[in-house]
RNA sequence: GGGCGAUUGGCGCAGUUGGCUAGCGCGCAUGCAUGACACGCAUGAGGUCACAGGUUCGAGCCCUGUAUCGCCCACCA
């Protein structure tokens, strides 16, 4: 052992350690071995995007996912981690399409679909790979056979089967909605892919003039003016005051003027005292001409005064809406264009009318045709737009004021532009169903459910067994889905799963059967005999009248009666499909071959990802795929879920729907399976100035440069230490030069937001003469670093102290081993050695393994990674390392059960060590196993047969090794020792020089009877022990020190004491005690403590001030003495 | 607007049913090449636990309020 170097390279171990595991296909698992002795442990990855590299939030949450994964395989679970990657449609595409603008100057229209794929392919593959590498650097101990991509043949298969099965249950439907629309990337984006953020705006109040219902509507020259007097008459609040002979006007408050073109009415709310006078009236849009009515709907919130009207009397308790203060009681009502409007608008019958094209230009081509004057709009931007509209309506005295207004305005989390509530056609998962959203929420364990009734959902109990770690999240799980709407699936991308909709359109009833004479006949009676839904179905269809697909027709006379009747067919799988009643047929090409086109869209990328536990799996048929099967049986429901807070809505959620839809016995009528027992929701990494780290704020640590800097269990050790129960953990980042190594507390510029980016100064000391950046400078502004360039990485001190704990560790196997090599063998070979018949420190040193063993488990199984790793740093360096292999020193070389003792309390500590630190302990156990071993200690629990530590037995230490005596005759020892180290270092005392201890007769004989005074000597440096008084015959006067209340002295501490320090130190240790005593007296003279506290803690008390007085009493008269 | 988290020595954090003198790592000071480790050893300094009230014999912890920072959610009048 002496060859090894001194300090541990993580470098020279990791590659070779990481063959040595993957070469016996340590992470493989297969199912057939999981029984009631062996039960499965499962963890499917969040799949990461392969838009980019992993960040650290990426290192942190795997890590603690394989910290899991490590355990459960030692403790003998069949343990399966599964790996993949997720295609992440509009992001992946998004990053790609740059790139291709970048480099080619291309667009994606410049390609066919089909060659652009390619290009997002050869991206995935590259960012796969990458990925896949990271998290093998980290020592990411998944199955690696079993690795997963959300579009490849597996997921895709999932995928196919649960999108036929929602549209066949009539869970998926096509709407006409208005979806939040990315003007920019021209996609449908879902409620969670939109950003607020707060923008300055302004609230424009616009007058819209009242005119008179035409006799015939429709006809706009007919339309007569309203004059205030003809509304003061009909009693309108106000009226009066106006000047008589003009057009009267409703003011409405609107942030978004420009949508007035699309206004089909105006609402007030009933109660509104002016609602009853303008009954029968209508408005006029200006420059437009149009015609609206004014509807009456609750919605609308009243303003906080009506000049010349009373208000109704309103409830004292309720709450003051905030849009009160902005309000006029007017609201215009655009219904193409604002999600409530729409609402109000399918309450009230009011048009749609779309005014905007695809890319939030005003457009007449969309579904606005009354344009009148309004063409003067027609082409700008909506930003453009909204400037005119003000200039029209202000030249025409139309604009009352405008006022600023600061509110949250959705954008797109790609493309960052402002959302476009958009009016289009778009596929949705009926989510609000109870099949879908109350099996989720009936998911969580009953315990974690709220009780409150006023949500409808609350109060149903639950039946499902998924916990929340911490628990406060299972409310967020709770509150979302009390809120939820149905779920827009379809996106106009390239990149991800084809929606598997064929459609076509035949007018009328008759045309559809007129197709009877040719193909049409075997279509129709296809589709007939299809029509009751057998469970095999190959497709399922739907007619439906094309202008409102969201409603399949059913009645023969509504069929009848359609003249846009449309057939909308979802095929089950691709290739020859066959059921009892149709002949095996490939019905896509089937169906194009009948005039039918595949929907060009495709699937939002959460659908695969909300399939991910079962398609892993290999659902809906894992005998098909060698790597699937028996998986699903096995594995699920998963062990645990491990993932970000953000994410909980969009993943969580829909998984938990899914894996219960999809797994339920009964074809949906009960929910099936859970997708995971546990939910742990990991904390998010700030740096130290609480901002989120993000590749553009140039703040984020590259988990690559910390394991080529520190080491992958540098990375791991640190990164379980931050995982406390916080939302947010902190890690401040340094700037290191990778090539002196020196690091840099980085600078900062501030930027428009008001965050601070780090960024370098220009006369950085390690770019002498060049303009430095961070890795990731160009964000910052800065220049882009280059390989020529030398660049500052960022890294953060923290990951220290991981490297520090293995090379402490490295070391004390080094050391240990090295002791383990010397001395005569063990004399009783293969024999079992029992604890109580070894010296206290053996005993103490198993006791303190036997408690920490018990520590990481319970903190291992509450989710407290940071517990756990506070436990094992407390036994491998404060009671292993300063205490264990310091006492046995002297002791070790002539003892061969010590030996025994060391070895196996070595190897226990490696294997507590291993699922945090996978590969020094592997290296080091590795060696350990070289080592004979004739003796192991009973209790320990350790098997003996594994060729590795990753699939050695956990540690199944018994808690009889629990030794209350050994620990505390050992405290005494180490406070003792401590005791004469502080005077040793007070007075200077070399480490060499061994120094004679006095002690009281009654003490020497306790701490001799537990077996501590040879370990007082080794580990304070004492040579002689002598009664307190005695002449040593040296003629140096012993030095005092206090101990437990009694007076003892050192001797031969040097050839002459310094008094000043001795002085010093009984005066700050008289002061000390003053202060304790003072506090530990005014307690005990409270006249409620005596009677209130308990006893045991009131003589604990008292027993201490005892104590504390005599050692006051000695320390003072030592003092008294010196002078 | 709703919900949540945080506020403890210079920095990052523990502190799980209220109870000995509030712990840990980094940093700091002093000493040390001592049979593993200077990425180390020993000893030490440093905290009115954000603020104001309250409950209690006793509060970092429980209650009420306030302030600051941050996160998530929310249909842009």
């Amino acid at each position: 052992m002496a060859d090894l170097p001194k300090t541990y390279q993580p470098a020279e171990h990791e590659r070779g350690i990481w063959g040595l595991w993957t070469g016996a296909d340590a992470f493989t698992a297969d199912p057939r071995r999981v029984d009631a002795d062996r039960p499965g442990y499962s963890i499917v990855i969040p799949p990461p995007n392969v838009t980019a590299a992993l960040h650290l939030g990426h290192a942190f949450n795997n890590t603690l996912q394989d910290v899991l994964t490590r355990t459960h395989r030692m403790r003998g679970y069949e343990a399966m981690w599964i790996p993949g990657t997720d295609h992440a449609g509009i992001a992946t595409q998004t990053v790609v399409e740059k790139r291709l603008l970048n480099e080619e100057g291309k667009r994606r229209t410049d390609f066919t679909r089909e060659d652009f794929i390619a290009r997002v392919q050869a991206w995935k593959d590259e960012y796969e790979r990458r990925i896949t590498d990271q998290l093998k650097a980290m020592g990411c101990s998944c199955d690696w056979s079993r690795q997963r991509f959300t579009m490849d043949d597996i997921c895709a298969r999932a995928v196919r089967e649960a999108f036929f099965i929602l549209f066949r249950d009539g869970l998926i439907y096509r709407g006409k909605r208005l979806v939040n629309w990315d003007p920019a990337s021209q996609t449908a984006l879902a409620d969670d892919e939109v950003e607020m953020q707060d923008v300055a705006g302004r609230f424009y109040y616009l007058r819209y003039p009242l005119v008179h219902a035409p006799a015939n509507p429709g006809d706009m020259a007919d339309v007569q003016e309203v004059t205030w007097s003809e509304l003061a008459a009909r009693g309108y609040p106000g009226a009066s005051g106006m000047p008589d002979d003009e057009n009267a006007w409703v003011t409405v408050a609107t942030t978004r003027p420009e949508t007035y073109l699309g206004d089909t009415g105006v609402a007030i709310n009933p109660h509104d005292p002016r609602a009853k006078p303008l009954r029968g009236l209508m408005v006029q849009l200006p420059l437009v001409g149009r015609v609206i009515p004014i509807v009456e709907d609750d919605y609308v919130v009243m303003p906080l005064e009506i000049p010349g009207a009373r208000l109704p009397e309103r409830d004292e308790d309720a709450p003051i809406d905030p849009k009160a203060k902005f309000a006029t009681g007017f609201l215009k009502v655009t219904p193409a264009h604002d999600p409530n409007d729409f609402e109000i608008g399918r309450r009230h019958g009011l048009d749609a009318i779309n005014i905007m094209a695809p890319d939030a230009s005003i457009s007449d081509h969309h579904g606005w045709s009354d344009v009148g004057d309004a063409r003067i709009f027609v082409g700008l931007s909506r930003e453009k737009a909204r400037e005119l509209v003000m200039r029209e309506f202000d030249a025409r005295g139309l604009l009352e004021k405008s006022v600023p207004y600061e509110h949250a305005v959705g954008h797109s989390y790609r493309t960052h532009v402002p959302i476009e509530p958009y009016l289009s056609d778009q596929w949705y998962v009926r989510v609000t169903d109870d099949r879908l959203v109350g099996f989720a929420q009936r998911a969580l364990r009953p315990e974690q459910r709220t009780t409150s009734t006023h949500m409808p959902m609350r109060g149903v109990s639950g039946d499902g067994e998924m916990a929340f770690f911490p628990e406060r999240y299972a409310r967020s799980y709770e509150q979302w889905h009390d809120n939820l709407r149905d779920w827009c699936i379809s996106r106009q991308l390239w990149w991800g799963h084809r929606i598997p909709v064929w459609t076509r359109e035949f007018g009328t009833w008759k045309n559809l059967i007129g197709e009877a004479d040719g193909p049409g006949e075997e279509l129709i009676t296809t589709l007939l005999a299809l029509r009751d839904r057998e469970p095999n179905a190959p497709l399922a269809y739907f007619l439906a009248s094309k202008s409102d697909m969201s409603r399949p027709l059913l009645e023969a006379d509504e069929i009848q009666d359609c003249t846009d009747l449309v057939c909308v067919v979802c095929v089950r799988r691709s290739g020859p499909l066959e059921t009892t009643r149709v002949k095996p047929r490939d019905f896509e090409a089937w169906l194009a071959k009948h005039g039918f086109a595949q929907d060009p869209d495709v699937l939002d990328t959460w659908f695969s990802s909300a399939l991910w536990p079962l398609s892993t799996m290999g659902w809906p048929e894992p005998e098909q795929s060698p790597e699937t099967a028996g998986l699903l049986d096995a594995f699920n429901p998963t062990s645990l879920l491990s993932t970000a807070r953000e994410i909980i809505t969009l993943w969580v959620s829909r998984m938990a729907m899914f894996n219960r839809y999809f797994t339920s016995p009964d074809a949906g009528r009960t929910p099936g399976r859970i997708p995971f027992q546990h939910v742990y929701i990991h904390s998010v990494i700030q740096d130290g100035h609480g901002q989120r780290m993000s590749k553009s704020l140039g703040n984020g640590v590259d988990p690559l440069d910390i394991v080529e800097s520190h080491g992958a269990d540098a990375l791991r050790w640190t990164l379980t230490s931050i995982a406390t129960g916080t939302q947010d953990v902190r890690l401040p980042v340094d700037l290191i030069c990778p090539h002196t190594g020196q690091t840099f507390a980085p600078t900062f510029i501030q930027i428009a937001s008001g965050h601070h980016v780090p960024a370098p100064v220009q006369d950085s000391p390690f770019a002498p003469g060049k303009k430095m950046v961070t890795s990731f400078g160009a964000a910052s502004g800065l220049a882009k670093p280059t390989p020529e360039t030398p660049l500052a990485r960022n890294t953060s001190s923290k990951f220290d102290a991981g490297r520090n704990v293995c090379n402490k560790l490295w070391n004390a196997g080094r050391f240990a081993m090295g002791m383990l090599t010397r001395g005569e063998p063990a004399p009783i070979p293969a024999s079992t050695l029992r604890a109580s018949e070894r010296p206290l420190v053996d005993r103490w040193m198993l006791s303190r393994l036997a408690r920490s063993a018990r520590a990481c488990d319970e903190a291992t199984n509450a989710y407290q990674f940071a517990t756990l790793n506070q436990a094992l740093y407390d036994v491998l360096w404060r009671d292993f390392c300063d205490w264990y292999l310091e006492a046995i020193k002297p002791t070790a070389e002539g003892d061969a059960h010590q030996r025994a003792v060391l070895r196996d309390v070595l190897d226990a500590i490696l294997r507590l060590l291993h699922p945090v630190i996978p590969f020094v302990t592997e290296t080091i156990w590795q060696g350990l196993r070289e080592l004979p071993r004739t003796t192991s200690i009973e209790g320990l629990g350790l098997d003996n047969d594994a060729s590795m530590l990753c699939l050695a037995g956990w540690p199944a230490i018994d808690d009889a090794l629990i030794d209350e005596r050994a620990e505390r005759d050992f405290a005494r020892v180490q406070a003792l020792a401590e005791a004469i180290r502080n005077v040793r270092a007070t007075h200077k005392v070399k480490p060499q020089r061994r120094i004679t201890l006095h002690l009281p007769d009654a003490l020497r004989g306790e701490i001799e009877a537990s077996g501590g005074l040879d370990l007082v000597r080794t580990l304070a440096g004492v040579e002689h022990v002598v009664a307190i008084g005695a002449d040593t015959g040296t003629g140096s006067t012993p030095t005092p020190f206090t101990f437990e209340g009694q007076a003892l002295a050192l001797s031969d501490l040097a050839d002459a004491v310094d008094a000043g320090a001795e002085r010093e130190r009984l005066m700050k240790l008289v002061g000390d005690l003053d202060k304790s005593i003072a506090a530990l007296t005014a307690r005990l003279s409270n006249p409620g403590y005596a009677d209130k506290a308990p006893a045991k803690l009131v003589q604990q008390t008292r027993d201490e001030l005892a104590r504390q007085q005599a050692e006051r009493e000695q320390a003072a008269a030592a003092l008294g003495s010196l002078a």
